[in-house]
DNA sequence: TCCCCCAAGTTGTACTATGCAACCAGGAGA
DNA sequence: TCTCCTGGTTGCATAGTACAACTTGGGGGA
């Protein structure tokens, strides 16, 4: 991080001696991106009442999948079958989900969306939706098209080369 | 850009009838945010075994700052000052920080990175750095301008933007 | 058929990160 | 001085997570 950031978000750029504008711009978008992730991050504990960071993850993929087993789920994200389990658990308590017995395999829980788990869904997307709409407003489309189109890029390749250190990087989601 | 598809296949990409263009681009730009920040997420705990992504953070502000307070660090962060106590602590036992009590008033004690905390940050820059670059090679040096113009533009309305519990929270994922 | 092993989930335990509230210590003004 | 404010620490509670041990149901081979 080579910039100063001012409450208003302001950025103070410092471009070295030798660089050129080409690694300029690399830095700028890495240290952009990580501010978005900061900020999504730093913002996860105040997430709509209902529904935490994960669960609205989980329930997204049960819309989409329209219903799967908790250890897809927990394939799916890498996460421990004991923590979807205790999210699972969780999501049926606050009626958001349900559970029903695969009648062909006894040991599986096939796990379905209830209406009101569809509907707090919709909620929470269109109230992010929402979000974004706002802090997009004003772009010319031209501009909003060539941004998606080089986030699209960009989290391809990232896919394909995760950070260093570790081949288990892969299995981010 | 209508179709996107991460690996992680998030969001299920609904185009109503009267959607334009721009709605479909800013979906998308929704979209691809959440899975950057997702894999940033994951994959903070694997690019340096030593450096929580906060501590990363703080470790940034630090060095870009010249020195500063626990609480400077807690304010900008929007974290909690017992939060940042016990990282700041953590950060000292490793020897990657050191605390100097300010003459002036002693009730502040002015955070600086040491030598180790220096060189330890440096390395995970470049290696976070290096991986931006693979990722972004071969972009068209104009691409690359424009990529880092949106981010600039984004992260700035994103930081004026209220902070509404239910929107920037949930774009975590 | 019966047994053994595997797979899906649950539960106990531990650890990390975090926030809030209570507290301590140093400063600043009436 | 006395009171109030500010920077920081600590006690307590909670969320989220992993790992390991356990429970239950399936399936294949002898």
């Amino acid at each position: 991080m080579t910039t100063a950031r001012g409450s208003d978000g302001t950025v103070v750029e410092e471009r070295g001696a030798g660089e050129s504008a080409a690694d300029s711009a690399v830095e700028t978008i890495q240290r952009e991106m990580t501010v978005f992730a900061r900020r999504a991050r730093a913002s996860a504990g105040r997430m709509h009442p209902q529904l935490s960071l994960v669960s609205y993850t989980l329930l997204g993929h049960l819309e989409e999948s329209g219903g799967c087993s908790a250890t897809d789920l927990a394939a799916h994200y890498a996460l421990d079958k004991s923590t979807v389990s205790r999210q699972v658990a969780a999501l049926e308590r606050a009626d958001l989900i349900e559970r029903r017995l695969d009648p062909e395999d006894h040991r599986v829980q096939v796990l379905h969306l209830t209406e009101v788990g569809r509907r707090i869904l919709a909620q929470v997307t269109e109230s992010r939706r929402q979000a974004f709409r706002e802090r997009l407003a004003g772009w010319p489309e031209g501009d909003l098209e060539r941004f998606a189109t080089y986030l699209l890029r960009y989290n391809a390749a990232a896919a394909v080369m995760p950070i260093r250190p570790s081949a288990e990087a892969a299995t981010v989601d």
